[in-house]
DNA sequence: CTAGGTGCTGGAGCGCACTCCAGGTCAAGC
DNA sequence: GCTTGACCTGGAGTGCGCTCCAGCACCTAG
């Protein structure tokens, strides 16, 4: 398969294919005899996982670090193990939040859709407690 | 309340409270004698509802869109509750998302804690039909 | 032989959401 | 009077994740 297709299939498109091998997401890709890129379909099973793991908010130098612990091979098991299992716990954390958000959301639709009379304008804003009202500044 | 205590209180830089208010996020903040920004308290529950949006994936641009309706009063109400009961459409969306997203982790990180015998690293990756495999390239 | 399509490389450019900085004002404390 | 610290403005810089481009190499069809 060359670029032009494993584009169409994912819904990348070349030249993100192309930046994801230069920076180590994709491996290094076979040439076929005019050097251009010619694909086995497995990789489709791994970009595949790279959308979820990019869906999930996980940044590009994560997946870069996971995709060459695999590429060590099975030694690295354990290490990649931890990895998604940290990560899953970011993402099921990221997941709750939205869960209050959404609840946030309801109040004020709620508050929009009963207001054909006056009483929306006047800031039902948000007040319940949230995660920290003091947190950390400056990532 | 000055900026500095503002930002104390809602975790965010004094520099992207004054970014915030250059984009019309916030609004033009009153000043003391010094030329000095003193916020009103009712600023907190909206950077509060702002991080909602925020942590929902709203970009800026869509908040600032919000903002500027909700400045406008109440005629704008309307606006604003479609507004927001599409973006709460989204937000759903992306929550389910998340959840199969969860799920592949889960067998995922399952492969990896019964891999004490070989048979983890041949690509265990991940094969379900997923959201569309050809799907829209470059928006 | 030629034109069009597909792919190649290296490097520049872009939109987003901040973040940092120089150079200045002002008020309070010593 | 001087220093210190909080805050001001306008503008430049940053990191991320692509995206675009020039200039070139191949291959196939007409």
């Amino acid at each position: 398969m060359k670029i032009g297709e494993l584009a169409r299939r994912t819904g990348l498109s070349m030249d993100t294919i192309r930046y994801y091998e230069r920076i180590g997401l994709l491996p290094r890709a076979d040439r076929n005899a005019a050097r251009q890129r010619d694909y086995d379909p497995s990789i489709l099973t791994w970009i595949a996982f790279l959308r979820r793991l990019k869906t999930t908010g996980m940044p590009i130098r994560d997946m870069v670090r996971y995709a060459a612990l695999r590429a060590q091979g099975e030694e690295t098991a354990a290490a990649r193990g931890a990895l998604l299992t940290h990560h899953r716990a970011v993402v099921q954390a990221h997941v709750d939040e939205l869960h209050a958000c959404l609840d946030v959301l309801d109040t004020k639709i709620a508050g929009y859709a009963g207001a054909n009379r006056e009483d929306v304008n006047h800031d039902p804003d948000d007040q319940r407690p949230g995660p920290a009202p003091d947190a950390e500044r400056r990532q």
